[in-house]
DNA sequence: ACCTGAACACCGTTCAAGT
DNA sequence: ACCTGAACACCGTTCAAGT
């Protein structure tokens, strides 16, 4: 026996800030970045483009938004009983991770305020730093390398992977760099020549990780 | 007496990729990233939007053009009586230097292929890691290292010069930013607001230096 | 209070037509 | 070969009008 009130099929809950923004984060990641439209947003929420912009200022707010949704995700609950080091790790890849899952949070990290979101991430370095035994007058500057290089890392990700068509999977994609490395002019490009076989077949994470590791030495070895 | 023939005072010399390439620097400098539209370069040019379809294929390929242009001049002939150390800051402050003139260049070296135009630069890097004395198998990592951190940093300016309204200096703007650190909340963001003092009145182009010297310390002692 | 969707003021890009 | 500029297919955003 069919119940007498039926909701309409079609008659979703009411539009909020929260749906408005899952909806941009799903249209993000499969269609990508030019596929966040008003108009398609409308349509996935089933209403006019106007609706949007009672609960949202503008397309650079719900890009914001949609950064932050990511990012906060991302960076879950230190491990209390590891090392800084560990820790430091840890967070730099549970970003450089998410970014993998939505590579367009890269451009918009990057671009974004020296607000939120990046703020939280800066503590949650910062409190490692510390943790390192730096002292405070170097504290500074060891998270503020520490995240420029993390936002360096994701914006490059964020542009290979726009550059390369979705189909084609890492390995393919590194033997096409190294091949056109491997092409370029042997005096004016001697060094980038000499490591194409360190970029065949390498790790973009592993390699992220000795970055991470790298200046972690510097900051441990300051004279 | 004057000349039977003149030139119309309009008639400009030809157009050209490179008079094109020339404006857009002009216009990005002057106007901004989204005062870069084809109609406002058609104007500059006295010509109408489509003329300049003839000499560039598209406005990323123009966007491109235009950050090789700012970049190749920024990177000028190496000193060679200076150390590598020295000469690897004098590269990455040259590109500081060449983004604080245009700093719209910021977000399309991070957005930008791993072709031209972060190759030369990359390849410039390389040459004075392996000066160094860096072994073979961690050249990559060391010169990927120093890369990502300028581009991170690149990007980073690009997005403060971008919401800072053009008028305000950098003092009044560091002091604001810091303002708002010191009324975060307390317990959720103790490192950032312990810093804040470090942060009013730092000098952004002496932090970006620091930062390149604690990455060559992680480079130099590598365990 | 919240939603609708037509309308406005733009874009990048194309292309027939000119020289 | 190179330029012109109207036209096309989009955008983000606004706003009177609805519920």
């Amino acid at each position: 026996m069919a119940t007498r009130t039926r909701r309409p099929e079609r008659r979703q809950e009411p539009l909020s800030r929260e749906r408005i923004v899952a909806a941009a984060v799903e249209l993000l990641d499969s269609v990508g970045e030019s596929g966040l439209t008003f108009r398609a947003l409308a349509e996935r929420l089933a209403t006019g483009p106007g609706a949007i912009y009672w609960h949202v200022t503008g397309k650079s707010e719900l890009l914001a938004a949609a950064t932050d949704a990511v990012i906060g995700g991302a960076l879950a609950a230190d491990d209390l009983r590891a090392t800084p080091r560990d820790a430091v790790r840890a967070l730099a890849l549970g970003v450089f991770d998410a970014l993998d899952v939505h590579p367009w949070v890269g451009a918009h990290l990057v671009s974004t305020a020296s607000h939120s979101p990046t703020l939280p991430l800066f503590e949650r370095i910062g409190r490692q730093v510390r943790a390192l035994g730096v002292p405070e007058s170097a504290q500074f500057t060891a998270a503020s390398t520490l995240m420029n290089y993390i936002l360096g890392v994701a914006g490059q990700n964020a542009a290979n992977t726009r550059r390369v068509e979705p189909g084609t999977d890492r390995a393919a994609h590194l033997d096409r760099v190294a091949g056109t490395w491997a092409e370029l002019d042997p005096e004016e490009y001697a060094f980038t020549r000499s490591v194409t076989e360190q970029l065949r077949g390498h790790d973009d994470r592993a390699e992220f990780a000795a970055g991470i590791d790298l200046i972690l030495t510097g900051i441990a070895g300051r004279p």
